[in-house]
RNA sequence: GGAGAGGUGGCAGAGCGGUUGAAUGCACCGGUCUUGAAAACCGGCAAGGGCUAGCGCCCUUCGAGGGUUCGAAUCCCUCCCUCUCCGCCA
């Protein structure tokens, strides 16, 4: 959510740099609601001191043991305008608040312009796309060579854009996110979290899914509904949602490994082919719980964290700089990690780094209080996968496979992987 | 699932329907004292919103939502959550 003074006092501006991100906001129409919401508020503000006082005054000359009839007559209709004023408020309210929470973040000042990925900006990249000597296989191939990855018995047990996974490749995936988690607590200084996977609305308004994209979850049909997590930045995040934080505590730094629940609803015949978008999947997810002034830096680091496991698995990989077209509903910045797929022959996003500013914190009602001024302050908040495990697999799969169809397991995998230097392939 | 207890400020914990936005303690901030610190003492200290150039004034908020009343933290209804005991269970 967006400073509400903000757009009181500076509602052109706002509409420019939301417009940036192909936002219409209706100037006028917001305006003249503005306006009606103050008007209403002090009416009902005076009628309620006006209420407040002559009940006060009754109450004293009771206590006299004076007669309050002719008080309570006066005090007459009173009520009845009260309520009416308050209801005509409340509408106002509801209004605007529908709008407030339909209204993207605004990018940050360092944001290229641009409408899509094409308008991205690399920033830096890191090794040398993976240079095969045979023509490379992608994932599904290898999957399929190690008897690894199946997409046909997934489809019948739960529909189109699931996946099987056995033996060595389903080991492989879970060392992946071992050694992620392990890496992020160990070098990083993050603090491991174990989380629902279902959550309730608010949870999924405070990050900014609701209400606005309520398609691309999946929703339980109990009551109250719940919903399937997209991802572990909802829980982890709203973890401090309507808390104060201690300043010493800061900046609070979350890692969790949880399996990712999307749609894809907007995502027909996209990615059809392969894990690399899937109903299911999992993640390791970075979140910091920042201050504002520390926010930037936080982001920076972030974003090496999680760097360093793509470094570490020795993976190829650029920047981006998301342009504001490409940008997340609540996100101010974003950096994607792509990591180059051989069976591609390109760069796909493996990881997005994100600072929301006090976007989030301010649909979660989340602060800290500043030992300077005593008061509480909005925390900036910052996420990003630390990586994907799925499109970690993939990337392993096709970087490392062999001419055969074997894989070659990164060394620092190996540990989790009871000393294998090899997935071979069945009966080798 | 059955029975009971409870949800109040950063935390703990009082609170007859009417100067209670809320006692008290802790924490925190400032001051006195001290070579320094601690202790002691004095003072301050909720959040959100509106109006104002500012001093400041006003409104709202005691789990959530309704209701009774001139007036609700206090009474009534519904819901949520927590705790204890029993049952069941990974």
């Amino acid at each position: 959510m967006l400073d509400p003074q903000l757009l009181r006092t500076d509602l052109e501006h706002v509409a420019g740099r939301l417009a940036m991100r192909g936002y219409h906001l209706d100037i006028e129409n917001y305006a003249a609601l503005e306006a009606r919401r103050k008007e209403l508020q002090t009416k009902t503000e005076e009628l309620q001191a006006e209420r407040n006082t002559r009940s006060k005054s009754i109450g004293q000359a009771k206590a006299r043991g004076e007669d309050i009839e002719p008080l309570l007559a006066e005090v007459g209709r009173l009520g009845d305008d009260l309520k009416a004023a308050k209801e005509e408020l409340e509408k106002v309210r509801e209004h605007l608040d529908h709008l407030a929470l339909d209204m993207p973040n605004l990018p940050a000042g360092q944001v290229p312009e641009g409408h899509d990925e094409s308008d991205n900006e690399e920033v830096r990249r890191w090794g040398e796309p993976t240079a095969l000597a045979f023509e490379p296989r992608d994932h599904v191939e290898i999957g399929e060579m190690l008897e690894g990855i199946d997409f046909e018995v997934a489809a019948k047990l739960s529909g189109s854009r699931f996946a099987v996974m056995a033996g060595d490749v389903a080991r492989l995936h879970r060392a992946l996110a071992q050694f992620m988690l392990d890496m992020h607590i160990r070098e990083h200084g993050y603090r491991e979290m174990y989380v629902p996977y279902l959550v309730l609305d608010s949870a999924m308004q405070g990050t900014g899914q609701l209400p606005k994209f309520a398609e691309d979850a999946f929703a339980t049909s109990d009551d109250p509904t719940r919903y399937l997590i997209p991802t572990a930045e909802v829980p982890l995040t709203n973890l401090v949602a309507d808390e104060i934080v201690d300043a010493d505590r800061m900046p609070l730094k979350f890692v969790a490994h949880t399996p990712c629940f999307r749609r894809e609803a907007g995502a027909y015949g996209k990615d059809t082919r392969g894990m690399i978008r899937q109903h299911q999947f999992d993640k390791v997810e970075l979140v910091q719980i920042a201050t504002a002034d520390t926010a930037e830096d936080c982001h920076e680091a972030l974003t090496g964290h999680a760097e360093a496991i793509l470094q570490a698995l020795e993976l190829p990989y650029r920047v981006m700089l998301l342009c504001a077209g490409d940008m997340g509903f609540s996100a101010r910045k974003t950096y994607d990690l792509e990591v180059w797929l051989p069976g591609q022959q390109a760069y796909r996003e493996i990881s997005s780094c994100s600072n929301f500013g006090d976007f989030q914190a301010r649909r979660m009602k989340a602060r800290w209080r500043n030992p300077d001024t005593g008061k509480p302050e909005l925390v900036h908040t910052i996420n990003g996968s630390g990586l994907a495990v799925g499109r970690t697999l993939i990337a392993v799969l096709e970087n490392y496979q062999q001419r055969d169809g074997s894989v070659i397991v990164p060394e620092p995998l190996r540990d989790y992987m009871g000393g294998r230097e090899r997935i071979p392939l069945p009966g080798d």
